[in-house]
DNA sequence: ATGAAAGCGCTAACAT
DNA sequence: ATGTTAGCGCTTTCAT
């Protein structure tokens, strides 16, 4: 049986496109159809087992219902678990999500939001890492609904849904300290987004703070290619020269540190510590003991889900740049 | 600026439509459009920054390049990795994904497949509660493009992506009596799916086969509804009756237990054996030690794209089951 | 080398 | 209470 049309359910039934559509719109009574009308066209579309091309739909109205949401990597927990509830939100607003990750990859990223732009993402939640693109800024000018989360550019102004990189790093690297550490090494991903940057930042402020001598040697850098190699050789280099500590500014390379660890320094696991941004379920099990700063997951996608509806109502967006407060955890 | 259309380019170009898709779509050589003409169509769309409407291209051609992936929970890192290659995998073809998760409930994953279907999704890739469900019978006998993975249901002949679900459990049960486990108890969500009862199966030929003596007072099913406090339930009954290993059906359930082992019975952490299936990065690190059955994911993902690949080019489906084997992974 | 026109499936303003 | 019709943006056959 070739799949049915509104026309089809029409000319079988004897009656207009439009009655059938009304009728399948649930505008029947509103738009004066009889009945018993209803009646007929209701069965005979469970019957014929019809569904409607929301494509079609979306067409002629210009709408898709669709939210594009980028990420650098959706099988990262951190975003895994944001998705999961952006779908549900957005579930209950008839909307639904077409994602794509980037692996940080600036040309990826362009073609994904292209191909969210084209196939008409009524709005979009993106990780970028390259809020500066060409690409972004036309959407910008576009006023084209759009949040960013977990990266800003400073200079580029847009909704924001952030937390406070600087201080919340500033923070774990103190208590890090309190807890005796001496000497603290850091390992990051490039920091070419700005939330790297101030993570960075606030390891520097912390150790500023607690009069620990900054060394620049003792901030390695990981290439986003290839971050198990990378991890594994700048991990080495901090073990060498003697740090009792490790600052991680991702969960990444946190576990991947800690799978390290456990593989080829079992013997050091217990005099090292780690400091990480972002909290995965591991930390609660693993060696070396690991003080996080968990993002409030939840509320980033309260807010995004929240910022996105106003937008898509009232048609006008303010840039809003929130900047939420993450917690710390410790363990013993 | 307005958003431009196929048709706004023809007119301020003064040229027709019909010459800008030819040209826009790389056939300009091909359908003998002047290189002059070529060039100025190219520019000019870049200049206005045109976008084609993908929508109306699917609505015109009847394909969305779009493929539906459904599964319980996409933040399990179970599903979110082999969503992660289904990504990488399909966009290499043009593809993209829309995503849906179902909580194991037959009403949401009735509504989401509803969804998949009206958005014209040329292909769905399911991790299904419900197989018997109308929806899934109506679409099996559409002949639709479909595969299903993780779970299956006999009755049915569809394409499968498995795993030796009975073998393999058995295996992973037997090498913990091979290890002095002596009192086995089993937790497992509500088996009504094959995979599970089959999960449940391998448990008990382990114990038959090593003599054990089997007590159906030691398998606990856990509510889909509330995974938390119905785990916390039936691993008080478990080790009030004095097991020394604990068996999961999946890795959801294992996760939530090993966490309870370490808040409430930190004394016994030491003393009992999990073995689960699936595998999770944690189990590298926690307590109670885990024999874990890691399932093969990229070869889950890799089998689905083709199969799907398949279909979709050569429109016809074939009805594979393939059965994958999962690797056994001991700690100690 | 380029254009006219039909049509994908749907909605909705405007008839009747 | 129901029907006619135009049009969303695109592709493509068939002209010219």
């Amino acid at each position: 049986m070739k799949k049915k049309s509104i026309k089809d359910i029409a000319q079988d039934l004897g009656l207009s496109k439009t009655t059938v559509s009304f009728v399948l719109n649930n505008k029947g009574d509103e738009k004066n159809i009889s009945k018993k009308t209803q009646i007929k066209i209701l069965d005979y579309v469970k019957k014929v087992d019809y569904h409607p091309n929301q494509i079609a739909k979306s067409l002629k109205q210009g709408q898709t219902n669709t939210i594009g949401y980028l990420v650098p990597d959706i099988s990262n927990p951190f975003f895994a678990k944001i998705g999961r509830l952006l779908e549900d939100y957005f579930w209950e607003k008839g909307y639904h999500l077409l994602i794509g990750s980037t692996d940080e990859n600036k040309d990826k990223e362009t073609q994904v939001l292209n191909m969210f732009v084209n196939r008409q993402v009524d709005a979009l939640i993106v990780a970028s890492c390259f809020i500066q693109s060409d690409t972004i800024k036309s959407l910008l000018s576009r006023d084209f609904p759009l949040v960013f989360f977990d990266r800003e550019d400073p200079d580029i102004i847009a909704n924001y849904i952030l937390v406070e990189n600087k201080i919340s790093m500033k923070g774990a690297v103190e208590r890090a300290i309190e807890l005796k550490s001496k000497k603290l090494g850091l390992i990051t991903l490039t920091p070419d987004v700005y939330s790297l940057k101030n993570r960075i930042e606030g390891y520097k402020m912390a150790l500023e703070n607690k009069n620990i001598p900054f060394d620049d040697q003792l901030i390695r850098i990981v290439d986003n290619n290839d971050l198990k190699k990378g991890t594994e050789k700048e991990l080495k280099t901090l073990i060498e020269s003697g740090v009792d500590t490790i600052v991680f500014t991702n969960n990444q390379i946190a576990v991947i540190a800690i799978w390290l660890m456990n593989t080829y320094y079992k013997d050091k696991v217990n005099n090292i510590k780690f400091v990480s941004f972002d909290n995965v379920d591991l930390f609660d099990y693993s060696l070396p003991k690991v003080i996080s700063v968990a993002q409030p997951i939840d509320k980033i996608a309260k807010y995004s889900t929240e910022i996105i509806e106003n937008i898509l109502s009232s048609k006008k967006s303010e840039n809003k740049r929130i900047e939420l407060t993450p917690k710390l955890i410790e363990r013993k």
